[in-house]
RNA sequence: GGGCCAUUAGCUCAGGUGGUUAGAGCGCACCCCUGAUAAGGGUGAGGUCCCUGGUUCAAGUCCAGGAUGGCCCA
C-alpha cells in the first residue's frame, strides 16, 4: 500500500464493534421467540426436576379465576418467578406450580347474571356448576397466558386449580381430619337472609335502594334488679331499689327503666339482653311527662338533650355512671315473660344515634351475635325461613316481619306503656337485589371450625415461621388471638359440599369417618358434582345403604378460604400418605409470598387448617408484599385514570407512539427497583425511567458482545486468546474485582428479596464502571490497537468474563434480555441457556481490593481533569471564531500538565500514581490513556498557551492544546505526524499496526 | 373509630449503635463527540429529610403528638 492509495478514511482499519444483538430489544417480537427457546429446550422442566441441589418449595397461593390480570398479580407472580429463577440458578429443584382459586360467589355470580330470568328458572345445581366451571376454566387459561408472557416460569401444563378431583377429595380429607379431631361443629349465626326468595345472602347480592324508611322506636324496658354496687348509688337520689320489681298492675308507675331505641320492632320477640358502651357515661334521669309509666330513664349522658326532643320528655339527669357499671341489671321483658341482663358490648354502641343502650337480639345481628356469645346467651330466633314468626314469639306467631309484625308489636308496646316514642326512620337498607325485596338477618344453622380448639397451636405456629417483614408476625399474631371461629359453611351451590347428612325427622347429623371416607373416594373419582348428582344412596357408604332414605344431604358448600386454605393438602401432599402433585414439592413450604392482605386470609386459613390437622405451619418462611399505587401514592381507580396495564405496557397500546410495547423485561424490571416491604408506585412516568435503565443496560452489553466478535476465550495454550488473570493490566484487574464485587452484593441482595438493592447496584456498574469507565477507555485498546496485540485482547479477556457474569446476574429479572445475550456470544460455549450456566461466582484471582482506594484517587484525579476540560470547551465558544482554535473539543485534544505539592494530602495519589507507574503493562497502564488525553505531563514547566488551570487538594491542573497533529486514524495529537512515508497522515504507533 | 405499615432531590433508592457542608443512579439543563450513533462522553442545577413539640452540647436518625397515603378490621 503506497501513500497515494492510502484510504480516504482509516475507519475500516479499525476494530469496531460486530453484533447481531441490536441496540433495540424489539421486544414484542424476540420476548415470545425466547420463551418459546425455553419451552423447546424444556429448560425449566430440565433444572427444575433435575438439579443437583436441594428442592425449593414457593407455593403459589392461586389468584381468583375472574378477570383481567392486573399490575398487582404482576408484582406478586414476577416476585415469586425471580426468587424462583435465582433457586434455579442457584440449583436448587425449584418446582413451581400455579394455582387458581376457583370456586366461590363471584364467578357463580357471574354465570348467573349472564342467564335470562327463564334459564335461570330452570337451572339446576349440577347445571350451574358446570357452567361456573367451563366460566372458571377460561378465566384459567386467560390469566394462564397472560403470566406466561411475562416469563414466569411453572408447571403450566398441570397447574392445581381447586375445582380439579384430587384437590377436592384432599380438600375433603382436610374436612374431614378436623371432625375427627373435634373441631368441626354445627351452630347458629346470623346472616343476611331474603324471605322473599328464601336464602340466605352475601354481601354481594345485595343492594341499598334510597327511600326506605324503617320504623323507629324508642322502649322502655323496666328494670328489676340493679347490681350491688348502683344500690347506694340510686338510694342517694332518692331512688328506692326496694320497690324495683314490683308487680305493675294497677297502674303504678314502673321505678326504673333502661331505654332502648330499634328500628327493628319486629326483632323484639327475640330480645335476650341490652347491651351499653363500657366507656361512655349514663345518666340516671328523673322523667317528667304525662303519661310514662316510667319515674326514671337510663340513658346515655351525652344523649340527654336530643332525647327529651325525641321523646317530648322532661329528663332531669340525676347521676352519672360508667356503662361498666350497668352491667349486670336485671330486667323484664316488656311483652314476654323473660328476665335478661344489661351487658357490656363493643365499641360498636355510640352516641350518633339512639339512646347509647342497644337492644340486643343475638339471632338478629352481627354484633349482637358476638356480644351475645361473650355471654353466653343463646342465639333465639323466632323466625323462620319465610319471615314468619314462630310459637317461640309467643303472642306474635304467625305475624310475618317485613308485614304485619312490626305494627302488632309496636302496639303491644303502646298497650304495656314502655312505648316512649315512635317515629320513621330513612336509612340504608339492604334489599335483595333478585327479588328487590328488604331482606333481615336471621340466625341460622352453619358450620364452624372451632378455632379456640387449636388457637395456642395456631399461636405457636406462628412463633415458630419466619416472617418478613418481621412486622407480618404482630399482625397475624394478633388477629389469631382475637378471632371468633370460624364460620366455614356457605349457602351456595359453587364450591366443594360439605359432607354431611341430617335425619330426615330428628334432624341428627351424619358425619363420620365412614361417610367421610366414602364421600372422599367418591369424590375422588367422580369430582364434587357427585354430591349433587347422586341421591343419598348412592352417596352413603355401603353400611348405611339400608336407611339411605332416612337421610337428607346437606346443601351448604364450604367457604372458599377453606378450599385455598387446604391448598398445603391438595398440592404439596401435607396430608400423610401419597399425594401425586406433591413429588418434589416440600411440606412445609420454603415460602408463601402474597400481599399483606393475606395475613388475614391464604395465611391464615392455610395456618388454621395445616395446625388444626397437622399441629404445624404449612410454611417456614412468609414474604409479604404491598400494594400497587399511582406515583403519586394513591390507589389505582378508573375514575382517576390512572390504571396501568400490565397488558399494554407490555404489548404496547392502540397507539404504540402514546404507549409503546416495552416489554416483559421492564414490568420485570420494575418489580425489581421498588421497595415492596411498602407500598410500590408505578405510572407513565416511572415506566419510562425504567425503559431508560433497561436500554442502558442492553446497550452495555451489546458493546461487550460487539467487541468480542474475533475473540476466542480458550487460553492461549489452547489456541484462543485469553489472558491468564495475573498477567492482566491494574485496570483490567480492577475492573474484575469491581465485577466480583458486584457478584458478592448482587448474591446477598438477592438472598434477602432486596431487589431493589440489585437494580441499584446494577444501574450504578453499568454506567459508572463500565460506560463511563472502563469502556470509555477502553475504545482505544480494542479499536485502535493490532487484533491481536496483548492491549486489546486483555480487555477482550475481561469484557468476556464480565458479559458472561452480567447476563446470569440479571436474568432472575432481566431473563429475557440475558437469555438473548447468551444466544448472541460470538464464541461457543457448553451451556444451551444462561440458566443452564449457574449463578455467577467470582473466582478468587478476580478479587484484588486492594486496587479499589488507588483507583478511586486516580478517578478523581480524572474528575479534577474533566472540570477544566469543560472549563477550555466553554472558553472556546463557537461564537468567536479566530479563538476556535484556542479551545478544545474532544478530550483528545488537550494535553494536561500535573503538580504535586507534598504532604499528606497528595500522598494517597502519589502512591496511587507509582503503583500505575510501576505496572508490568505501560502500553494499557498509563495515565494518558486513563484521562482520555493526548499527552500528560508530571512535572516539570508548565506548557505553552494553558487554557485551564486549577488547584485542589495540593494538585495543580493546567490543560493545554495537545502538541503535534491529529492522527487520522487514532485521533491522538502526536508530534510524529508526516514522518511515516507510507502514512503521512499517521502515527507511529498506528503506522506500525497497519504494518 | 381500632390494628399494622409508609413518608429523604422530579423518579427509584442509600444513609450500622445520634456527630463535618445529607449521598447514588436516572431524569433535567448546558456542552463535547460523531469509530457503541434512535448511541457515547463531560459539567451543572435540584433537598423545609411530611409537620409540631420534646430529650441532647448535637436529631434525617431517639421520644410524644399530628398530617397525608395504604392494607386489614369495625
Amino acid at each position: 500500500m503506497t501513500a497515494s492509495s492510502a484510504p480516504v478514511s482509516y475507519k475500516d482499519t479499525l476494530n469496531l464493534l460486530q453484533t447481531p444483538f441490536a441496540m433495540r430489544a424489539n421486544a414484542k417480537q424476540r420476548e415470545p421467540e425466547i420463551q418459546a427457546f425455553w419451552a423447546e429446550q424444556r429448560i425449566y422442566e430440565r433444572l427444575s426436576l433435575g438439579n443437583a441441589g436441594p428442592v425449593f418449595t414457593l407455593h403459589d397461593g392461586p389468584p381468583y379465576a375472574n378477570g383481567a390480570l392486573h399490575v398487582g398479580h404482576a408484582l406478586n407472580k414476577i416476585l415469586k418467578d425471580i426468587i424462583n429463577k435465582t433457586a434455579l440458578l442457584q440449583g436448587k429443584r425449584a418446582r413451581f406450580v400455579p394455582g387458581w382459586d376457583c370456586h366461590g360467589l363471584p364467578i357463580e355470580l357471574k354465570v348467573l347474571q349472564g342467564l335470562s330470568s327463564g334459564e335461570r328458572a330452570a337451572l339446576t345445581p349440577v347445571s350451574l356448576r358446570q357452567k361456573a366451571q367451563a366460566y372458571a376454566l377460561e378465566q384459567v387459561e386467560g390469566q394462564k397466558a397472560g403470566f406466561q408472557r411475562w416469563g414466569i416460569w411453572a408447571d403450566w401444563d398441570s397447574p392445581y386449580l381447586t375445582l380439579q378431583k384430587d384437590y377436592e377429595a384432599a380438600q375433603i380429607g382436610v374436612f374431614g381430619r378436623m371432625v375427627l379431631a373435634g373441631h368441626i361443629y354445627r351452630g347458629l349465626k346470623p346472616v343476611h337472609w331474603s324471605p322473599s326468595s328464601r336464602t340466605a345472602l352475601a354481601e354481594a347480592e345485595l343492594e341499598y335502594p334510597d327511600g326506605h324508611t324503617s320504623p323507629s322506636i324508642y322502649v322502655a324496658f323496666p328494670v328489676e334488679q340493679v347490681p350491688e354496687g348502683l344500690v347506694d348509688k340510686l338510694k342517694a337520689v332518692g331512688l328506692e331499689t326496694e320497690a324495683l320489681g314490683q308487680p305493675v298492675h294497677g297502674g303504678r308507675p314502673i321505678t326504673l327503666s333502661v331505654a332502648i331505641w330499634t328500628t327493628t320492632p319486629w326483632t323484639l320477640p327475640a330480645n335476650l339482653a341490652v347491651s351499653v358502651n363500657g366507656q361512655l357515661d349514663y345518666a340516671i334521669c328523673r322523667v317528667e311527662g304525662n303519661d310514662s309509666l316510667s319515674n326514671h330513664l337510663v340513658v346515655a349522658s351525652e344523649l340527654v338533650e336530643g332525647l327529651q326532643a325525641s321523646l317530648a320528655l322532661r329528663l332531669e339527669p340525676l347521676v352519672t355512671v360508667k356503662g361498666a357499671e350497668l352491667e349486670g341489671i336485671v330486667y323484664r321483658h316488656p311483652l314476654l315473660e323473660r328476665r335478661s341482663p344489661v351487658v357490656l358490648g363493643g365499641d360498636y354502641i355510640t352516641t350518633e344515634s339512639g339512646t347509647g343502650l342497644v337492644h340486643t337480639a343475638p339471632g338478629h345481628g352481627v354484633d349482637d351475635f358476638n356480644t351475645g356469645k361473650k355471654y353466653g346467651l343463646p342465639v333465639l330466633c323466632p323466625v323462620d325461613e319465610a319471615g314468619t314468626l314462630t310459637p317461640e314469639a309467643g303472642p306474635f306467631a304467625g305475624l310475618n316481619v317485613l308485614k304485619d309484625a312490626n305494627a302488632a308489636i309496636i302496639a303491644a308496646l303502646k298497650d304495656a306503656g314502655v312505648l316512649l316514642a315512635e317515629q320513621g326512620y330513612a336509612h340504608r337498607y339492604p334489599y335483595d337485589w333478585r327479588t328487590k325485596k328488604p331482606t333481615i338477618f336471621r340466625a341460622t344453622e352453619q358450620w364452624f371450625a372451632s378455632v379456640e380448639g387449636f388457637r395456642q397451636q395456631a399461636l405457636g405456629a406462628i412463633a415458630q415461621v419466619e416472617w418478613l417483614p418481621a412486622s407480618g408476625r404482630n399482625r397475624i399474631g394478633a388477629m389469631v388471638g382475637e378471632r371468633g371461629d370460624w364460620c366455614i359453611s356457605r349457602q351456595r351451590t359453587w364450591g366443594v359440599p360439605i359432607p354431611v347428612f341430617y335425619h330426615r325427622e330428628s334432624g341428627e347429623v351424619l358425619l363420620n369417618e365412614a361417610t367421610l371416607q366414602h364421600v372422599q373416594g367418591l369424590i375422588a373419582e367422580h369430582g364434587a358434582d357427585v354430591w349433587w348428582q347422586r341421591d343419598e344412596t348412592g352417596l352413603l357408604p355401603p353400611a348405611y345403604a339400608g336407611e339411605a332414605e332416612q337421610w337428607r344431604k346437606g346443601t351448604d358448600t364450604m367457604d372458599v378460604w377453606f378450599d385455598s386454605g387446604s391448598s398445603w393438602a391438595g398440592v404439596l401432599g401435607g396430608l400423610a400418605g401419597d399425594h401425586p402433585r406433591g413429588a418434589g414439592l416440600n411440606y412445609p413450604a420454603d415460602l408463601y409470598l402474597e400481599g399483606s392482605d393475606q395475613h388475614r386470609g391464604w395465611f391464615q386459613s392455610s395456618l388454621l387448617t395445616s395446625v388444626a390437622v397437622n399441629g404445624q405451619a404449612p410454611y417456614r418462611r412468609v414474604l409479604t408484599h404491598g400494594f400497587t399505587l399511582d406515583e403519586k401514592g394513591r390507589k389505582m381507580s378508573k375514575s382517576l385514570g390512572n390504571v396501568v396495564d400490565p397488558a399494554v405496557l407490555v404489548e404496547g397500546g392502540r397507539n404504540e407512539k402514546q404507549e409503546p410495547a416495552y416489554g416483559a423485561d421492564v414490568l420485570r424490571l420494575w418489580v425489581s427497583s421498588v421497595d415492596y416491604s411498602a407500598d410500590v408506585p408505578l405510572g407513565p412516568g416511572i415506566v419510562k425511567q425504567l425503559a431508560d435503565v433497561y436500554r442502558k443496560v442492553r446497550n452495555t452489553a451489546r458493546y461487550l458482545l460487539g467487541n468480542l466478535h474475533d475473540f476466542d476465550p480458550r487460553p492461549r495454550a489452547e489456541g484462543g486468546h485469553a489472558i491468564p488473570i495475573a498477567e492482566l493490566p491494574l485496570l483490567d484487574r480492577w475492573m474484575l474485582q469491581r465485577t466480583a464485587a458486584l457478584i458478592d452484593s448482587v448474591t446477598g441482595d438477592f438472598e434477602r428479596f432486596e431487589f431493589y438493592r440489585f437494580f441499584q447496584a446494577l444501574q450504578n456498574f453499568c454506567v459508572v464502571d463500565l460506560s463511563n469507565v472502563y469502556l470509555d477507555i477502553a475504545k482505544d485498546r480494542l479499536y485502535v490497537s493490532g487484533a491481536d496485540e496483548f492491549r486489546r485482547r486483555s480487555c477482550q479477556t475481561v469484557l468476556s468474563l464480565v458479559v458472561e457474569r452480567l447476563a446470569g446476574l440479571i436474568a432472575p429479572v432481566l431473563c429475557h434480555m440475558a437469555e438473548d445475550i447468551w444466544q448472541n456470544l460470538p464464541y461457543p460455549v457448553a451451556e444451551r441457556s444462561v440458566f443452564e450456566r449457574g449463578w455467577p461466582t467470582a473466582p478468587d484471582p478476580w478479587r484484588a481490593p486492594e486496587l479499589e482506594a488507588p483507583l478511586e484517587r486516580i478517578l478523581e484525579l480524572r474528575a479534577l481533569v474533566n472540570r477544566q476540560l469543560e472549563s477550555c470547551r466553554k472558553q472556546g465558544g463557537k461564537g468567536q471564531e479566530q479563538e476556535v482554535a484556542a479551545g478544545i473539543g474532544a478530550s483528545l485534544e488537550a494535553q494536561v500538565q500535573l503538580e504535586l505539592e507534598a504532604g499528606e494530602d497528595t500522598a494517597p495519589l502519589q502512591e496511587a500514581l507509582a503503583l500505575l507507574a510501576a505496572s508490568a503493562h505501560p502500553q494499557v497502564d498509563n495515565l494518558t490513556d486513563w484521562l482520555l488525553v493526548s499527552a500528560v505531563r508530571i512535572g516539570g514547566a508548565a506548557p505553552a498557551g494553558v487554557l485551564a488551570e486549577a488547584r485542589e487538594g495540593g494538585v495543580t491542573v493546567r490543560i493545554a492544546r495537545a502538541e503535534g497533529q491529529k492522527c487520522e486514524r487514532c485521533w491522538h495529537y502526536e508530534t510524529d505526524i508526516g514522518t511515516h512515508a507510507s502514512h503521512p497522515s499517521l502515527c507511529g504507533r498506528c503506522v506500525a499496526v497497519l504494518g
